[in-house]
DNA sequence: GCTCTGCGGTTTTTT
DNA sequence: ACCGCAGAGC
């Protein structure tokens, strides 16, 4: 396969072959950047670089895997696999465990979830006795992210009086304090966050200058994919890794540079000419992936953000389907017309699920819409939200495995010391917290000493402890001589955790035996996945660095069935699909109402709306509600301001409507219209306005409510569209119900 | 030390 | 509307 240059247009090929010297590929929406990004490391590897020496950051782990599959197309599996291709935080976890000792660390230092220093922040502010109103664990844990992607150290913090002055203008002058304690009991505990892999990766690398100089090195050629969404510490590295033979090429697209939120710089693609001013700057800009009309749509949208590079992307596609615009009445209309629509598709054009996708803004969103596809038996998946990972009883067997492996493990030790219950209380955890803060040690070691000091536990309790120990202890001890699977069988054997669970038979509880079935089958699939891999054994050690940096993107899907994919417009970066619908395009929602007060804010919003419709290659379908309960109330919505930014002629217009929908802000041609049927195809689509022939009720009537259950009409008042119910809910109290749009039948 | 209840935060996005 | 947690009471 040696002629795939030829599968390249011009300005692809450029990039793609040229060789040596910084570079940086400015790629718009669907112009083939990881045809690019691939084949330009392929044909490195056909001119004889060694595949060791070639680095590749990615933004997903699963973006790396299918890049290498690519590649090992082109020059073989084995070339393949020794690239070193991942994203940020596991290529440099990986580094820092060969390096640990450098830095003070273990081999086996634990990684920090954001639960993980979440409770660790709480419990500092509870022993500093600090009022938990002014001191939020959520604002302290931001702080200390945004301060640490900025390389400022708790030493650099406390020498910097602006700094210090903004949290006393705050008002709360003990954050330093808070940090201090945090970045102390992490190292104590052997711990790195997530920040941390990337701060002490530039640590390691600015401190021991024949570390950068081996990684300068061996790693002759970088890549960086999707550029624009690094941060200034991820920048840093990359700059001091290609320092000495500047092969750096990174690729991005500022048009969609959407993660600010965690510290992304846009400057970093803006100003890569002045960091490198030899480089050669190369531009993608025509699109395989869409319409003429989607494209079309997405350039008039991002013409409204000022802070931009100039590019024009264009595209040799069909004209297409016109971006089509829905509003419903409520979340659940709403929901119900994708449903629908994809059912329609589905039926009509012979189109498979996984051709359509849902993207929201939030991930609370996504509940109406899947309560709608199920009721059409359409399969789904949701990526994203509460991750397998995060539920708790999978937590809780990640807490023993991560103890096992590291023993100065203070959270994991915290969530298991008495889980499943072994009489091992608050009381004398605090006393144990005391004594190891007291002594310096870790509550691993200070149990594992019990004995010999006086700690004011009286002798049941040691016992207890004992046995605690004894079980970590044993488990260690068989962790040398098996791999995670085995490890993980016998932990769960022997703390009974199934049996336990067992007992109450609550659906809750079943479920969640059924997660840690599937946790262990995961941990079994693993092991039999690295004994493909060289020097790996499929220890518990591999497991649990893989598990803990994993992405959303990472999860195993069930490939039995196609499905719908259901997401975040951020996860689905990267991804396309035939069939993309964008709902919840309400104003307060999308843009979110926390971004309206910055300009630059706001154009990341709309940069979000730019992704959204970019992925789409044939058809947009654009969908805003009336109506929709968020924190469990009924909220009035108002279209998105960003649905008027769409040039007029990329829209559908179905002639004959009579329903306009009101626009608060004045836009000049009200074009928007109420579809009420599927082009010239005789099927009715769900009507937008649900229960016009509502039933009728009186005082004294019992309903059925979909959303509330079972309750008695208390009172009504009104008449017509406008009637109200008053209705005693048996499990959730009294409510007020609109007809017109409540859900229900007759009890 | 355990269990129940009421309260507060959640819903902007994630490694 | 829902979850997790802290504090009160047992």
């Amino acid at each position: 396969m040696k002629d795939f240059l030829s599968q390249l247009n011009d300005s692809q090929k450029k990039p793609t072959i040229h060789k040596n010297g910084p570079i940086m590929v400015i790629a718009g929406a669907g112009s083939g950047k990881t045809r690019v990004l691939t084949y330009r490391i392929a044909n490195l590897i056909q001119s004889g670089v060694d595949p060791f020496s070639i680095l590749a950051l990615t933004f997903t782990n699963k973006a790396a895997r299918e890049m290498k599959t690519r590649i090992a197309g082109i020059v073989g599996d084995s070339n393949s696999k020794s690239i070193w291709m991942g994203t940020f935080h596991s290529i440099f976890a990986r580094i820092l465990r060969i390096e640990s000792e450098l830095l003070g660390y273990n081999t086996n230092f634990t990684i920090y979830d954001t639960q993980d220093s979440d409770r660790l922040i709480s419990s500092i502010i509870k022993e500093l006795r600090l009022d938990k109103e002014l001191y939020k664990f959520k604002n302290i844990r931001n702080r200390i992210s945004s301060l640490k992607n900025s390389l400022i150290t708790v030493k650099s913090y406390l020498s910097n009086p602006e700094l210090i002055q903004h949290d006393n203008d705050s008002r709360r002058p003990m954050f330093g304090k808070i940090y201090q304690s945090y970045v102390d009991r992490c190292f104590k505990a052997s711990a790195m966050d997530f920040d941390d892999l990337l701060l002490k990766t530039n640590e390691l690398l600015n401190r021991f200058p024949e570390v950068l100089n081996k990684y300068q090195r061996r790693f002759k050629y970088i890549h960086v994919d999707e550029y624009q969404d690094t941060n200034h510490s991820q920048y840093l590295i990359v700059k001091a890794l290609a320092d000495k033979n500047e092969n750096l090429c990174v690729v991005g697209d500022d048009a969609q540079s959407i993660y600010s939120f965690r510290g992304a710089n846009i400057e970093n693609i803006l100003s890569f000419k002045k960091d490198y001013p030899e480089s050669t700057i190369y531009r993608l800009e025509q699109n395989y992936r869409s319409t003429k009309n989607i494209v079309g749509a997405a350039n008039s949208v991002i013409n409204h953000n000022i802070n931009k590079l100039e590019k024009k992307v264009w595209t040799n596609n069909e004209i297409g389907d016109k971006v089509n615009i829905s509003q419903s009445m409520t979340d659940s209309d709403e929901g119900r017309y994708v449903a629908s629509s994809i059912f329609e598709n589905k039926n009509n054009f012979q189109i498979e699920n996984d051709s359509f996708a849902v993207l929201y803004r939030t991930n609370a969103q996504s509940r109406s819409i899947e309560d709608a596809l199920r009721r059409k038996n359409i399969p789904y998946q949701v990526f994203g939200g509460l991750s397998f990972y995060q539920r708790k009883e999978i937590k809780d067997i990640l807490a023993y495995l991560r103890l096992i492996v590291n023993p100065s493990d203070e959270e994991s030790f915290k969530r298991i010391i008495n889980y499943p219950s072994r009489g091992i209380g608050q009381t004398t955890l605090d006393k144990l917290t005391l004594y190891s803060n007291e002594k310096n040690i870790t509550l691993y070691e200070a149990i594992s000493t019990l004995n010999k000091n006086d700690l004011n536990i009286n002798s049941g309790t040691k016992t207890k402890i004992n046995n605690f120990l004894l079980l970590i202890e044993s488990l260690r001890l068989l962790n040398n001589n098996s791999n995670a699977f085995e490890l993980a069988k016998e932990l769960i054997k022997r703390i009974k955790i199934i049996e336990m669970l067992k007992l109450d038979q609550t659906q809750e509880s079943i479920s969640r035996i059924e997660n840690i079935e599937e946790l262990i089958n995961g941990i079994k699939d693993f092991v039999d996945g690295q004994k493909e891999i060289v020097n790996a054994n499929g220890t518990l050690a591999e497991y649990l660095e893989d598990v803990a940096l994993i992405t959303e993107m990472d999860k195993k899907v069930d490939n039995s069935v196609k499905r719908v994919s259901l997401m975040t417009i951020h996860l689905s970066k990267g991804l396309e699909f035939n069939h993309v619908y964008i709902v919840g395009v309400e104003e307060d929602l999308f843009p979110s109402a926390l971004s309206m007060t910055d300009r630059s804010d706001l154009e990341e919003e709309r940069r979000l709306f730019y992704v959204a419709i970019t992925r789409a290659k044939k058809k947009v379908t654009i969908t805003y509600a009336r109506t929709r309960y968020r924190w469990g109330k009924l909220n009035e919505c108002e279209p998105s301001r960003f649905i008027n930014e769409i040039d007029e002629k990329y829209i559908f217009k179905i002639a004959g409507s009579t329903e306009f929908p009101k626009f608060s802000n004045k836009s000049d041609s009200l074009r928007i219209l109420k579809p009420k049927r599927l082009s010239k195809n005789k099927t009715l689509l769900k009507p937008i306005t649900r229960n016009n022939k509502f039933k009728d009720l009186n005082e004294g009537d019992v309903i059925i409510h979909n959303r509330f259950g079972k309750g008695v009409v208390i009172n009504t008042e009104g008449s017509g569209v406008d009637k109200k119910a008053e209705v005693d809910f048996e499990s959730s109290g009294t409510k007020k119900i609109l007809l017109v749009f409540a859900k229900y039948d007759l009890g």
